[in-house]
DNA sequence: ATGATGAGTAAGCAA
DNA sequence: TTGCTTACTCATCAT
């Protein structure tokens, strides 16, 4: 084990017991046999719950870490795609613009023409 | 210095010469000048100068801290803004199409007349 | 030397 | 007890 950026912890202390990766996954009703079992002190006893619980915070901190940084992930995307969406919303926003332009151009010639040949529109047209 | 989720960090050491917000604003000049005045060993030389650097480490950590909480809301913010303008322009869209279908149904209008009263249209208009 | 950041440890809260 | 989060310390990298 030994990744750049590694902080190396502290050996917790020498066991011959089990391993770091067994200690942090073994159940308590199991590890409290165990340690029975195998005739340990009270201090070691204790000394050895204080490391299944040391590993345990190192496993959190860690989720903890991964968590933050998904969380700061997406909403980067999420901000990627909202600019995207404004970005074809302005553009659909033009389109229409351009439209209502040609439209009120092609209407108002229609009118200037009738109004040239003297051609009387009813009200409300 | 007391705040709630603070960490209590380890006392550095006892020191009669200056406090930890002293220690750390000091200049190193001046630093090396108070030490030799007092006449310090060069194991506590040492270890004052560590307790500094430990003392401005920990206000790094306070700054990497804020900073990557304020990064966040800046996202957060950013977020519900642009949340805001997309509001904005889709109705601003739907104000659009409800123009285009307005001239739309008035031009189609003029031009059924015209139909209707077999009024000759020119070609282009 | 200084500043920033990743990982580990301990404290304290919540469940 | 377990899991999460914060503040702190240390290692390491860059300036």
């Amino acid at each position: 084990m030994n990744y750049p950026q590694m902080h190396s912890p502290d050996n917790l202390g020498p066991n011959d017991l089990m391993t770091d990766d067994e200690l942090v996954s073994i159940s308590v009703r199991d590890l409290n046999r165990t340690l029975k079992m195998k005739g340990l002190t009270r201090d070691e006893i204790i000394r050895m719950k204080q490391r299944r619980r040391t590993l345990k915070n190192r496993g959190y901190a860690a989720s903890c870490r991964v968590k933050r940084i998904e969380q700061r992930d997406i909403l980067d995307t999420d901000k990627v795609i909202e600019q995207s969406d404004i970005e074809t919303m302005v553009n659909n926003n033009q389109s229409l613009k351009d439209e209502v332009d040609a439209l009120q151009a092609q209407y108002d010639a229609l009118r200037k023409y009738a109004i040239q040949k003297k051609i009387e529109i009813p009200y409300g047209l």
